[in-house]
DNA sequence: ATTTAAAAATAACAGTGTTAACTTAACTAC
DNA sequence: GTAGTTAAGTTAACACTGTTATTTTTAAAT
């Protein structure tokens, strides 16, 4: 029973609505789960309707993502009022790991499946929007390390330590996240790993270890 | 047309031929590309005939990714004659790294791709034996290194380094795998990650910068 | 020659994303 | 107030997927 003429806000409010019926399936049955008429059943719409606010699967998914991405982003941005360099850098790190631990889905959603390469001009993120994007954060807390001299003075690129870091950092979360309950591998605990990873990092890449 | 009796020889015979045939897919357009309808019509069967040699699609996709993770484990293998333990270990890993962004496809699956947790005792990889398992000659390569005193003294447990080292390079991996093409980042060459990675790794862990 | 059983094919089912066609109801214009 | 327009939604349908049940073909065994 269709009444008519929706305001651009009503229609926002659906908009949503599918959105977040479709987080509930993907956070707690993973994206396998999310089919477009078990969406629309739980919005309490007819499958195809979805089209007429999401063009199609893949773009439903994606708006999901991007929306929890810029509460990554926020929830990064709190770290960004730490004054120590170190201290915000070492901070910033946690939240990540935490975030993706927390909400497997969503990571693995982000960095762990092919997506069609992500053109920033259609993004729902605004690009370098500190606000939103959580990677120009990333080089944000790198670079004012470096200037803070943080780092070894061999190390000219805070761009190539950001990535660096990130990659082992990621590598934690992604193997914790698709291989934690693999019986071939007789995992050491996850605080462990966390903390050699930084270990790692610190005697890896900084003047002197700063921390007892 | 269906000739009989096929001998247990010819039976294996055609299960590689599927396999290879699911192979070709999977490594030139990706696992989404391997139908059952499009192997077996590339094998010249029905794709019902596939469940004669396979219980399931995803039973076909494993026993070829084990084929391949035996592979790797085999071309590792070379690796491991090296005497010098330190070399043993960086050759390694620039072994594995290789193998994975030139089978992104067969590393995607391996390490990236949710499965029902892998039981060895239904693999067809034998745990812990040297040819096979990679996973296990990784633990070897670290702890032999471990011992010929190659790392930081305070370092007391080579399964956890092993597991550390294993993440950053596959974080590395992964990233280049899945974000490579990704517009929103700026990505420095693949080859200074690399190397900044291996240094990272290195002075982390290691005694002393032993490279010049 | 007839039976038997392996090896394969065909038909079919339930489920998927998606498009086309149709319905319903509210707003607009006379 | 009735007719027309069109947004908002639904139902039907298509092409595809993995998979199972049924049926065919064919080589060997009796």
């Amino acid at each position: 029973m269709p009444p008519k003429v929706k305001s651009e806000i009503e229609k926002q409010a659906v908009r949503t609505a599918i959105m977040d019926a479709a987080r509930e399936l993907f956070i707690h049955q993973g994206v396998e789960a999310v089919t477009m008429r078990a969406v629309a059943q739980r919005v309490g719409y007819s499958a195809t309707s979805l089209y007429l606010y999401f063009s199609d699967k893949e773009q439903l998914i994606r708006a999901v993502v991007d929306a929890d991405v810029i509460k990554l982003a926020q929830s990064l941005k709190s770290t960004l009022d730490i004054s120590d360099p170190l201290q915000r850098f070492l901070q910033f790190g946690q939240h990540y790991v935490q975030f993706a631990l927390t909400n497997p889905n969503h990571y693995r959603m982000m960095f762990m499946t092919p997506h069609p390469p992500c053109d920033p001009a259609f993004s729902s993120i605004e690009q370098d929007n500190p606000e939103q994007d959580a990677y120009a954060q990333l080089i944000g807390v790198v670079t004012s390390a470096w200037h803070a001299g943080v780092f070894k003075p061999s190390l000219t690129d805070p761009v190539l330590i950001a990535q660096t870091v990130w990659a082992a950092m990621h590598g934690l979360c992604a193997l914790q996240i698709n291989l934690a309950d693999d019986a071939w591998i007789n995992w050491r605990s996850l605080e462990a790993r966390v903390q050699a990873m930084v270990e790692m990092c610190m005697h890896g890449f900084m003047k002197e270890p700063q921390h007892e």
